[in-house]
DNA sequence: TACGATGTGTTATAGTATAACATATAATCC
DNA sequence: GGATTATATGTTATACTATAACACATCGTA
């Protein structure tokens, strides 16, 4: 974990989403929260039905739509984002800011993210389109590899899933 | 379409594909040169169950696993590659090439896409992972937005799918 | 020809996501 | 407050994407 104590992290990006919602005068429910809290709970990207079954284990039973809907509400809010390379959901690191394209680094050993905007490559992306007399919208970019920690420490195993930091 | 004359463009993608594959001893059987060919079919990306449609219109009855055997063994010999925001396949446009990255613009109002490869992309994306201490093994990148001729005719449709060039 | 490697057929199932309609809750306006 | 509208959730069903597992066939070669 990139956090010394992630509960404290967590209660941040709660916070700041509760803060974010009120601004934008979007309502930030039970459930959404409760999805929000489990796409922060790690470093890790998280799958939709993973929130589902553990909101089941929680008591409730909603099903799928459920779920996609409060990431969908999640999504427009710019508070999380999917990784379409592992159809996962990550908590955005920023939300606050009016941010223009976010990069995504997954460690393939341990599973975490780190999540980049580089004007660097903002601009390198633009001109390469701009040449092509393209307009782009929407820009997907997902390096996989290995994080700093798990290429120092060679043979690291991926930690169990959901493990708190 | 890119291409006057597309039958062509395909003749020509499927004449390299066997040459790469004699080169390195991979066997195009019957199978995989016809998915091969579907994906080559238009300037598109294709789903593999619309492939595996179009299969069983042609008296072939196959099931889910023979059409993505064959997915996998054009992406393992670099002649398609996978569209991760779009779960779709295209060919891939210069396969003979020792390529590192590609990445891909496809346009939201005609479907169609480009694919490129550019040294200044490779290497804003190098220095933002190397800053990083990240060791990239695959990159994702795929932009969205509208090209060049539908970025001038502006109310222009989607083409029906399938439509050869 | 016998053997191992590779490719295909087949059945079943896992994993990801949304359509469509009913119901409930919240916000607004009179 | 009560009617009205908009927003959110519940529920059922289904669509779409992908793979596991095992049987059978074919190919290349010793």
């Amino acid at each position: 974990m990139q956090c010394k104590t992630h509960q404290r992290c967590v209660r941040t990006a709660l916070k700041r989403a509760e803060a974010l919602c009120r601004q934008k005068n979007a309502r930030l429910t039970p459930t959404r929260r409760r999805v929000m809290e489990l796409v922060c709970s790690g470093h890790v990207p998280i799958k939709a039905y993973d929130i589902l079954n553990q909101l089941q284990q929680e008591g409730q039973a909603p099903h799928p739509p459920t779920v996609y809907r409060a990431l969908e509400f999640l999504l427009k809010q710019g508070l999380i984002h999917r990784l379409e390379s592992l159809n996962a959901y990550v908590s955005c690191t920023h939300p606050q800011a009016p941010h223009s394209e976010c990069y995504f680094l997954v460690c393939s050993i341990c599973g975490e993210y780190q999540e980049c905007c580089s004007d660097r490559l903002n601009r390198a992306i633009g001109r390469t389109v701009k040449d092509k007399q393209f307009h782009a919208a929407r820009v997907t970019l997902e390096v996989h590899g290995r994080c700093r920690s798990c290429t120092k420490t060679t043979g690291r195993q991926a930690p169990a899933s959901g493990t708190p930091s």
